[in-house]
DNA sequence: CCAGCAGTGCTAATTTTCCAGCATGCGGTT
DNA sequence: AACCGCATGCTGGAAAATTAGCACTGCTGG
């Protein structure tokens, strides 16, 4: 699985990134949310790419396809933070999580709900 | 700068990755860091594209070349995570903290040490 | 000093990626 | 039902990426 995303071109990663960014995707939408757009039919030919290497699925949706990943946001999410935990940090969550909340502006009810989390992560991990 | 990262191929990505993983890097390092490695001869070539690309620049050891990023991994970092929370958490930092913790197990201590991180950024918040 | 190993620069060719154009099919609107 | 617009499938080929091979240079130990 992740084999695989290491083999995804420059192009594929970016339309992958737009089908997480949306959550599902037609060609159009993936047109012109990609930099340096090409022409209409190069998406098309590159979903269709994605879609024979297993990473999108499409439903019909009247004329048009609407593609969906075929990895859960939810996993595919999970990859990515460890990655950049990984690549960035050392392995320290505890670093990643650090840098985060500095380079953020977090409200303070934001940061209250974090308390809030840490200390049920707290609870449920003793 | 970020439009560069979009424009680095597959290879290209992979070599940065171990750049910032070790911080520093001879030809032979990334080698056998590499997945599916190629040739000695394809990862230096690949190093001097990089290279030339105002990625990396290196310095002399001796009789090798040890090689370093141009952009400091503290940025690069930045660049990272903010990628992370925009792609796959709609660009709520917050929950892209919950993630974090959620899905790695941090001792209390480690816990303890974020508490005290985020009632520093409420106070400096203010 | 000089042989041998290790590392580098460069080039050329194969492979992969990337793209545009054309032919076709579906859907709804009159 | 026939037309028009939009979307798709596919093919051919340009452009970029990826790689191996070869020639040269710098260290280092005997």
């Amino acid at each position: 699985m992740q084999k695989s995303d290491r083999h995804l071109s420059r192009r594929e990663r970016q339309i992958m990134d737009v089908v997480y960014q949306r959550g599902r995707v037609t060609a159009a939408e993936v047109l012109d949310a990609l930099p340096d757009p090409p022409g209409y039919s190069a998406v098309r030919a590159l979903l269709r790419v994605l879609e024979e290497k297993g990473h999108l699925r499409h439903r019909r949706d009247g004329a048009r396809y609407v593609f969906l990943p075929t990895v859960p946001r939810e996993t595919a999410r999970r990859s990515a933070l460890a990655r950049v935990v990984r690549t960035f940090f050392g392995g320290s969550t505890e670093a990643a999580v650090a840098a985060l909340i500095d380079q953020s502006s977090l409200s303070d009810t934001d940061l209250d709900r974090l308390r809030d989390l840490i200390d049920r992560a707290r609870q449920e991990g003793r």
